[in-house]
DNA sequence: CTTGGTTATTTCGCAACACAAAATAACATG
DNA sequence: CATGTTATTTTGTGTTGCGAAATAACCAAG
């Protein structure tokens, strides 16, 4: 079999992995996943503003007010606005999903974390450099080529 | 920085950048990404009946129902009941969706798989062997241990 | 052949997500 | 202050997804 389908099988089944975890994960805590995607998002930085979780999740702006709308309901997150800038609204978390996130068992991070670990150190190596190499093939980028490319993300 | 960190967010970035090829390989086809996806299977087979297309994709027969509905109403499918048992349908693909799969440029798969010829010899068989790992520590499959698993996909 | 159980698909009602366009409110600069 | 820009929300619409019930066809006794 040829290489590069090879390579297009295992990009398929990684795909479809962290698709199904998602899923499964996000049951677990109560909450679809792009909900507890916007959680996570939250978490990382203490408090993000409508629009920059919109930038994050390549989403438009009126798709996370629903979202948020929701979450807000539901009692894990809260909205006050900021202090600089009264237009911004700052999405900050509620006690209830601190402790949802810190219970949340990530499985598929903390399984791929041991099992990585278990491996000898030049397959570590090796590893990183495919799915980098990967990744820059697919995306555009690449970290290699100089900073001319790539406006997006802004 | 950590080597499980560049790990996730290399498997980060490809997953997006999978993504939204999706969303736009769609779009120049005039479809939506599941709509053609269904179109890609149907494609593949002959012809499928809606009960194999959703055990496929992994999602509830009544979803692939709705989906046929449009695809048929756009013209892109026909529906025709089965000579062997009358109660399965089967999706069959019109010219139309055919010339339309004909011209689907499929960006992401031919970048990949230039970029990827123009790599040393080594450097592909590494990369084919890296994603397979990964892949297997993500969905817990494992290639190489034997013809025992993988039942899936029937 | 008929009865009862199974299977394939559809219909129905409902919820989540995603977007564009318009509305609102606050900021910033002339 | 007038104008334009920015951040968010509202409104309306479309697609995807599900479960439960309905429909239709098959199949295996009896």
């Amino acid at each position: 079999m040829d290489r590069i389908d090879s390579c297009l099988i295992a990009l398929r089944r990684i795909l479809r992995a962290s698709e199904s975890h998602g899923k499964e994960l996000a049951q677990s805590v109560g909450m679809t996943p792009v909900q507890f995607r916007v959680i996570q998002i939250v978490a990382e930085t203490g408090s993000s503003t409508a629009g920059a979780i919109a930038k994050r999740m390549h989403v438009a702006p009126a798709t996370v007010t629903a979202i948020i709308d929701k979450l807000e309901r539901a009692g894990h997150v809260s909205r006050q606005q900021s202090q600089t800038d009264r237009r911004q609204t700052d999405i900050v978390l509620t006690e209830q999903s601190r402790r949802v996130l810190d219970r949340a068992p990530d499985a598929l991070q903390q399984k791929f974390a041991t099992d990585f670990e278990g491996l000898e150190d030049w397959e570590q190596a090796m590893i990183v450099a495919a799915l980098e190499r990967v990744a820059a093939m697919m995306d555009g980028t690449n970290a290699d080529r100089g900073a001319v490319l790539y406006p997006g993300e802004l």
